[in-house]
DNA sequence: GTTCCGCATGAATCGATAG
DNA sequence: ACTATCGATTCATGCGGAA
């Protein structure tokens, strides 16, 4: 067990291993996408699917010491098609996690706006990936106001006027009110999101067989920790992660069994300090 | 059980008891949106999730049995937040089915445009829901050319603009679904969709508390049916599902338990057989 | 005929309060 | 402690009438 916590490091080996090296709630957003079955065997030790709910359990339960309780674990991972059907991996690894202790606070859609082409007798194309948010405790921080988006071009117009109903509605009977406070909506431009998210995938990074937007951790990040604070991604890829936390401001860690994607990640990393220093 | 296929009926009733006299292998399409969960207690009597699969599998294994191994079963459904995390009653549900024999051959999303407002401290607000499609047989119809959609959101702004009544003049027209309209386009750029359906809830329906919009039960009737194919709705509530089939040319069923919403099904549908009269 | 504008209203969820 | 009820919060759409 190491006796200080690490940081801002690529670390090489299995997160199942290196994890145990690392003291209890240290962590304060794990973001990850992780090897998902055995479609990429030729880059990673493929996982079979009917294996892969017994492969993630035991990292899932390091995820679970190492994050604080304020802390949140966002799993981006989608059922591949097997045999004609979704395997249903996702959702037995769901159930389980939650007897682990997790809970399972929300199902966040990442909608693919650019997806893969092709055509199947049997289905269309896949164009959403599930974003799993898990937490240790009911509680924990969410920055909200830090994700906020332009309020759609209806407000322009609703808002000239107010209704005569828009301020006495809340009085009639509180169905669901949307009177009470409509003047606070004057001049604000900006609203919350929702839980569907829109982003198009980046197909410029071919040094990685992953196409794991920026954008996608970049989000979550916002929305879940501030300046300092520490995110985890224990299968960290060519380090999309790691490089997005510490252009924000936040302390990384990643963790990656290839050695090659380790030590891409690293040299981005020196890159983009190199470049800041110029700037 | 009836000799005959029962055809173009509302059924007032608990779909259990009423499938029952239906015969095997006799339905093409079943399209539902179910009574959630104890969210509607003033209209139905509300399920408790914990007991929702319990309720709902009985149910489902008559569906199994009336549906043709060709048809396809279409179930639109989404987990409530309980007790701070998502509910887990609906991954149980589908591994349940599953063991019942069912496929659960693919997962679209919905992305509700016009979600419902409101603002928490640890979610944002839910923006989607499931629909789950499952199969009897590896092999079923699909019809994927009638739900192809230019490039360039076509149908989200042509089914925007167009009134309900411009709708039921076109059908009436051009026979089946877009098709004779859509034949304007061929020779320009069109494409499959993908398994994100981008619709906004219908919220000037007054009579029935659920919105559930006329395209999203089109939609699947196009991909999954013919013309004269037979259209299966057990939670049919005020009718959307069996209005659609009709305008589209199929045969339909629908099933529910509270007498005026089939009393409100069969004079929606009767008025819709006058005005094509008049036309 | 179009476009514009006013208006009602949603399959929501949480936390506090009451029984 | 555990359950039922209630108030507070918040967007985006279709419809219908007006310009």
């Amino acid at each position: 067990m190491r006796l200080t916590i690490p940081k801002n490091e690529i670390i090489c080996g299995d997160c199942l291993d290196v994890l145990m090296d690392f003291p209890d709630n240290c962590v304060d957003l794990i973001v990850t996408s992780p090897p998902y079955t055995d479609r990429r065997n030729h880059t990673y030790g493929g996982i079979h699917p009917d294996k892969y709910v017994d492969w993630f359990l035991p990292r899932a339960a390091q995820f679970l010491r190492v994050l604080r309780p304020t802390g949140t674990f966002i799993l981006n991972i989608k059922e591949r098609a097997f045999n004609g059907e979704r395997h249903t991996y996702v959702l037995e690894l769901i159930l389980e996690m939650r007897k682990q202790g997790w809970l399972w606070t929300e199902e966040f859609v990442w909608h693919k706006k650019n997806c893969y082409p092709g055509k199947w007798p049997n289905r269309f194309r896949d164009a959403w990936e599930r974003c799993l948010q898990f937490n240790k405790d009911k509680k924990f921080n969410m920055y909200q106001e830090a994700v906020m988006v332009p309020v759609g071009d209806w407000a322009e117009r609703r808002l000239k006027n107010l209704s005569e109903t828009d301020k006495i509605r809340d009085e009639s009977r509180a169905e669901s009110g949307f009177g009470k406070n409509i003047s606070n909506w004057i001049g604000r431009d900006m609203v919350y999101p929702t839980n569907v998210l829109h982003m198009a995938t980046e197909c410029a990074n071919r040094n990685h067989s992953a196409t794991f937007p920026s954008t996608l951790p970049e989000w979550f990040i916002k929305l879940f920790t501030v300046e300092n604070d520490l995110v985890l991604d224990p299968f960290v890829g060519s380090g999309t992660t790691a490089i997005v936390a510490k252009r924000m401001g936040r302390h990384y860690i990643g963790i990656d069994t290839k050695e090659e994607y380790c030590e891409m990640a690293r040299n981005e990393l020196r890159n983009r300090a190199y470049q800041e220093v110029l700037l």
